[in-house]
DNA sequence: CCACTGGCCGTTTTCGGACCCGGTCCCCGG
DNA sequence: CCGGGGACCGGGTCCGAAAACGGCCAGTGG
């Protein structure tokens, strides 16, 4: 049973993507293991299946309609067109949204990771995975970002500034600011 | 914080023990982590922490009222004498009365995972592990046994007791007789 | 002659390898 | 003290190969 693919997705590309896990296809096409009925996407975590025993579908419902059912690893059926990675996912978007709240400024990572339901150790492993950085290291660029916009843009004495975008102490702020750009807050005003 | 151990049980060998996770040692001392203020039992899974932080105590109410909290890996609070690995192995009793009762006979290895709780694959990994052979083997043994019993101490043809002992076939009954005594089931009844 | 035996064969189940996820420790360095 | 990171483990999800299954049926021997 062969499927025609969209236009320059032929069998041996499909082929070569998913035996590769090519993170690139994810989303344009879904390979169906004859011998167990499921479908999978190309970044499927499993053994690829040997090639004489799958059969590629360019979208999950044509996967459905043609009896197969979609793998719980890679969870292909809430992937239709873009990657989705939901699951884990939505746990990194909320963390991020909660960092950007200013979570991180009165509460600490363990904190934060049990208003997500999961333990610290996972927090961090989430974060290295999907946002490349780790939580404190977000809550910190964030830091740094919101004082910037404020020596810009108000008039506030640095020291109101350092507590206001989240910083403990002005200390650290000064710290983070020779860190990041080289040369204390106050030069920003000066040149301003 | 020293403690005085019973008879033959001082610092150096319980260091050795621990070190060792010799499961002989299991319930006869417990030791406490001082950085994290958790105690555990001699076999925690975990990697061992470093002698000059730990303190030995002979029971888990000691290292409880020293302040102490039990460690979510190896559960001292409850392994008082013995082992107590209750999590796991008693899945496998569990699973052991089931096929005693003849459930492998009526269905599959998947179901009885079910009925437990837990994945099949799994299931399998308990067995070879706490019992030693897989969930099919008992269950062969046993059809083995009951059938034994019966030609024995019954007249009953051969083909009922094949089909009253939990064998789906006269086929596979007489295979397993072959494989097990070398010799047809018959030759059981004629020398009796 | 008839219950029992065992070869054959397509189908279904079980096994065991490989991988991953999330939790729980520990140590170290800032 | 807190966050990062290493190590281990329980448990889950696949896959291919091998074993078990069960129906069929020709012998066979008491």
């Amino acid at each position: 049973m062969l499927h025609v693919m969209p236009p320059p997705l032929d069998q041996a590309t499909c082929d070569r993507a998913r035996l590769a896990r090519d993170r690139a296809f994810d989303g344009l096409f879904f390979t169906g293991v004859r011998t167990t009925r499921i479908y999978c996407r190309p970044v499927c975590p499993v053994r690829p299946a040997r090639s004489e025993n799958v059969v590629f579908f360019p979208s999950a419902a044509a996967a459905e309609r043609a009896g197969f059912r979609p793998c719980l690893r890679c969870r292909p059926e809430t992937a239709p067109g873009s990657p989705a990675w939901n699951g884990t996912r939505s746990t990194v978007g909320r963390a991020m949204r909660l960092i950007e709240d200013g979570f991180l400024d009165r509460a600490s990572v363990s904190d934060l990771a049990d208003k997500l339901g999961i333990g610290p150790r996972h927090l961090l492993r989430l974060f290295l995975r999907h946002a490349g950085a780790t939580p404190s290291e977000v809550a910190a660029t964030r830091r740094i970002q919101a004082a910037k916009r404020l020596i810009d843009r108000t008039k506030q004495p640095l020291s109101e500034i350092a507590f206001a975008a989240g910083f403990g102490s002005v200390r650290r702020f000064n710290d983070a600011f020779r860190a990041t750009y080289g040369r204390p807050p106050s030069s920003f005003r000066k040149r301003g």
